[in-house]
RNA sequence: GCGAAGGUGGCGGAACGGGCAGACGCGCUGGCCUUAGGAGCCAGUGCCGCAAGGCGUGCGGGUUCGAGUCCCGCCCUUCGCACCA
């Protein structure tokens, strides 16, 4: 290859700097003409950020420079979710402090973006570990407690023995801890909760006009868990009233037991005295199984009569109490009826204890089964049985009817039940947020006044897991109220209350006297387009919509949804290796698949890039080789944004060449383009087809980015047109005012992917205005659609032959179906046959039948 | 078990509301250039076949002039949820 070698490193050096003086991504947030919040989710500055996360910011980076192209104010802030476990984890790994490491990290971390070219407007920068942020963070806390949001209670909550912390509900994932993965252990702990549950109706019914991935809807709703149906209560022979949940009102006839959860509160006074020791040793054997074993559906039933009787409040028939450990005590109120024949649950418990099956709803053929003979609950809906006087209800209305019945009679009520728990908030760790209250033997529970935040998290040297209660000094304060001696709270706040509030910071991020300004968020949010991981699909998108909406009823702003629209990138894989004997290796500890410490074969596997399976590629290495124009694009080449993809060192050699290529062409083209001015305006024919695959792709750039975000075909697209422009060029004869067009709008519709290499051939071109400055280039509708097409032919459904058009004989059917059956090919092969239908698609294809 | 997404060349992946399957890129093959190549350039590349032609989008049916795309029945993968009463 012949001409300037392309230097992506002394490209890189001269641009980086330059968007920065500019401050093109700066905002002013107070005279938005057209504005567009773009946010990235912002990371956790745990070490550097690996090419995977890189997707993340990549994608990010290239929409904002588009819209900035397309007229956008554009907000598109970062900052760093600062506190969290895995810093303290660290620093006490490292013997540091996790501040220090936290903004080590940082510096390393914002080095990363201005490498990669990703440019933010840094006076924005929020960290939510700072006093000036975590201060709000604070009197979030404060509103939500005075609002009655925000309460204390003791309960059985997760412990992770390994994180000495308790954990929400969401960071149980599939049963472990979501940070360290060990199964946590239930305690009995006085804990701070956020009363998301006061919500969870709203944050179902908003999900719908949400732009939002369909299955992360989903999961939110499967989260919140929302069932209809209705509290009846039994009566037990002791007299206590025993309110069980149930969704089958109408199988209350055939309730043959109750069950209890191990944990209920009554099971005590329901115990016969003669079974009291049997029922604390299946207590005490439930309290010790896991969540996941006690949720397995694998396991059979246990349980346990407790010796008593309750009385079914429609048959008045005594029937017996159990406790059983798959009744769960958090769910409902820890109490069901169980009616075996019609829940597959109950059927089963009922077999393996020899309890009786009272059949109350007939089979979807109108029989009755005989209990005796069943092997299965009878679980569909159908007309009422044996149900006194409900007896005859169909199946449609049975539920309804038996709500009314039961109110009437007042022994139950329609009910709606959720599965989401209220956010347990309180951790036992140092570094996060402190709560802003404090206990006093005289007022009891004080919030510390607003005007003395923040709380101060104590400076002192770091020296090991710890939380503000091994801090000699810290809790000990003076009550606000009455200024007598009394004790701060001691545990900080989830981190996750950090960030579901983060978005309003942005837009006034100095704002001293108000976490944020209500006008101004009023005006910038909700965020047009979020982008982030779908590993926080509930938890922090669901926490962030929580107190968006809570913020909203106590008036401090105008909406009540945080992101408008989501957008969920896939993960970034990589190859990984692990050795049977010395676990997860690095590429370079492995020659020819076996392990170069002990030479036994390795295992290979791909998985998302992560530090502990060693399998990460790091930007410095690819940005030293290839320049970070080469790992943009081919970052966002790889597959489709929202999809996992696979890192592959070929596959970024092939982004390499084609930024060598597209460079030789255009800096080889320089010479002929000097002084060229003016629009092409004469065709030949290999110019019109240059012309309007010009228009064709800058079509397809510009909609994959307003719509579908399938930026790895808009670069497809881009090197197509590349590739023609270089064939156009070779063939001689060029129009150098078409190839400077082209030029120009290929160098245009690169730069949101490659704006170091697209910058330099733009100031190359001769061009004065910066591209930040210039707009998007237009196409033209006519242009794409050209003068001639051609359209396939088929016989008997299969393509024989291709007619040429123009267009407007291809876009009427009859000229289009002459112009084909007069084509040579086509007569060719309808000798001697029979045409007995032909199809003209305008635009598409001819189809003829014979025979 | 329930729900969602997905299954297309040797690989990553294209294909707007039924209308040319395999765009773009990787890899591979052959050639050119080079002292050299993990560089570059040119050509080829779904499979079978010398060819004409035939076969091809997980499997089996169906609708249609025409199906990767729609319908019915399965299989597999990934991800959620999972005794939720």
């Amino acid at each position: 290859m012949k001409g300037e070698p392309y230097d992506p490193k002394a490209i890189e050096d001269r641009w980086r700097g330059f968007w920065r003086e500019k401050g093109y991504f700066r905002v002013d947030t107070a005279r938005p003409t057209n504005k567009f919040y773009y946010l990235n989710m912002f990371p956790y500055p745990s070490g550097y950020l690996h090419v995977g996360h890189g997707r993340n910011y990549i994608i990010g980076d290239a929409i904002v420079r588009f819209l900035r192209m397309r007229g956008y104010d554009v907000l598109n802030p970062m900052g760093w979710d600062a506190f969290g476990l895995p810093a303290e984890n660290a620093a006490i790994e490292r013997g540091i402090h996790p501040r220090q490491w936290t903004f080590d990290n940082i510096a390393y971390a914002k080095d990363q973006f201005h490498a990669w070219g990703i440019e933010y407007d840094w006076e924005r920068e929020i960290t939510t570990c700072l006093p000036d942020y975590y201060r709000w963070t604070q009197w979030l806390f404060l509103k939500l407690y005075e609002s009655g949001l925000a309460y204390k209670k003791r309960a059985a909550v997760n412990y992770c023995p390994s994180c000495h912390t308790v954990l929400a509900n969401e960071q149980v994932v599939g049963g472990e801890c979501e940070r360290c993965g060990t199964p946590p252990e239930q305690r009995d702990l006085d804990q701070w909760f956020f009363r998301i549950t006061a919500y969870a109706d709203r944050l179902l019914a908003d999900l719908a006009d949400l732009e939002w991935p369909e299955h992360v809807k989903k999961m939110q709703e499967n989260w919140i868990g929302r069932s209809e149906g209705a509290t009846v209560i039994f009566r037990a022979a002791s007299g206590d009233p025993i309110e069980v949940f149930t969704t089958r009102p109408d199988t209350l006839w055939g309730a043959t037991f109750l069950v209890l959860a191990p944990e209920h509160s009554l099971v005590d006074r329901l115990t016969a005295p003669n079974r009291r020791a049997e029922v604390e040793r299946y207590r005490k054997e439930a309290a010790r199984a896991t969540e996941v074993e006690r949720a397995s559906t694998e396991r059979p039933k246990t349980g346990l009569f407790l010796g008593s009787h309750a009385l079914n409040p429609v048959t008045g028939e005594p029937i017996p109490i159990w406790i059983a450990d798959y009744v769960m005590p958090t769910y409902g109120t820890g109490a069901v009826m169980a009616v075996p024949a019609h829940d597959e649950r109950d059927f089963q418990f009922a077999r393996a204890h020899g309890l009786p099956v009272r059949v109350v709803i007939a089979a979807p053929d109108g029989s009755i089964p005989d209990p005796g003979e069943m092997n299965g609950a009878l679980v569909e809906l159908g007309t009422m049985v044996s149900s006194g006087p409900l007896t005859g209800t169909p199946g449609g209305e049975a539920i309804a009817r038996t709500i009314a019945y039961l109110e009437e009679q007042r022994i139950g009520r329609r009910t709606v039940v959720y599965r989401l728990r209220d956010w347990l908030i309180s951790r036992q760790r140092y570094w996060g947020a402190p709560i802003p209250i404090v206990y006093c033997g005289r007022c009891g529970v004080v919030p510390v006044p607003e005007e003395e935040l923040p709380v101060l998290l104590p400076d002192v040297p770091f020296i090991g897991k710890m939380g503000l209660a091994d801090i000699p000094g810290y809790a000990d304060t003076v009550c606000p109220r009455c200024g007598g001696k009394a004790k701060r709270d001691t545990d900080t706040m989830d981190t996750f209350v950090d960030s579901s509030w983060y978005f309003l910071r942005f837009v006034s991020p100095h704002e001293e006297r108000v976490p944020f300004v209500t006008e101004d968020v009023n005006r910038w949010l909700p965020v047009d387009l979020y982008v982030g991981g779908v590993e926080h699909a509930i938890l922090h998108l669901l926490y962030s919509r929580f107190i968006t909406k809570a913020l909203h009823d106590l008036g401090y702003v105008g909406f009540t949804e945080p992101f408008k629209r989501l957008f969920t990138q896939g993960m970034v894989c990589h190859t990984a290796y692990k050795c049977p004997e010395h676990g997860w290796l690095y590429p370079k500890e492995v020659d020819s698949l076996r392990c170069t410490k002990c030479g036994r074969e390795v295992a290979t596997s791909y998985f998302a890039m992560s530090k502990s399976r060693r399998n990460i590629v790091e930007p410095s290495d690819i940005i030293a080789r290839y320049g970070a124009d080469t790992e943009r694009l081919y970052t966002l080449f790889m597959g489709p944004p929202d999809r996992d993809i696979e890192w592959s060192e070929d596959g970024i050699r092939g982004a390499w060449r084609f930024l060598n290529r597209f460079w030789h062409l255009v800096v080889g083209q320089l010479p002929d383009l000097a002084g060229v001015e003016g629009e092409p305006d004469r065709f030949d024919p290999a110019g019109r087809r240059l012309w309007q695959k010009l228009h064709a792709t800058v079509k397809k750039v510009t909609e994959e980015f307003e719509e579908g975000l399938g930026l790895n075909t808009a670069i497809a697209a881009v090197m197509e047109l590349a590739n023609e422009l270089g064939a156009y060029v070779e063939g001689g004869e060029a129009d150098p005012r078409l190839v400077r067009r082209v030029v120009r709008d290929l160098v245009l519709v690169l730069s949101p992917f490659t704006p170091f290499l697209a910058e330099e051939l733009w100031h190359r071109l001769g061009e004065k205005q910066p591209i930040l400055e210039t707009p998007w280039p237009a196409y033209d509708p006519a242009a794409v659609v050209g003068e001639e097409v051609e359209i396939p032919v088929q016989i008997n459904g299969k393509v024989r032959a291709r007619v040429c058009v123009p267009v407007p004989v291809a876009s009427d059917p009859h000229a289009l179906q002459e112009a084909a059956l007069a084509a040579r090919e086509v007569q060719g092969r309808l000798e001697g046959k029979e045409v007995v239908r032909v199809i003209a698609v305008p635009g598409k294809l001819v189809s003829i039948v014979v025979r």
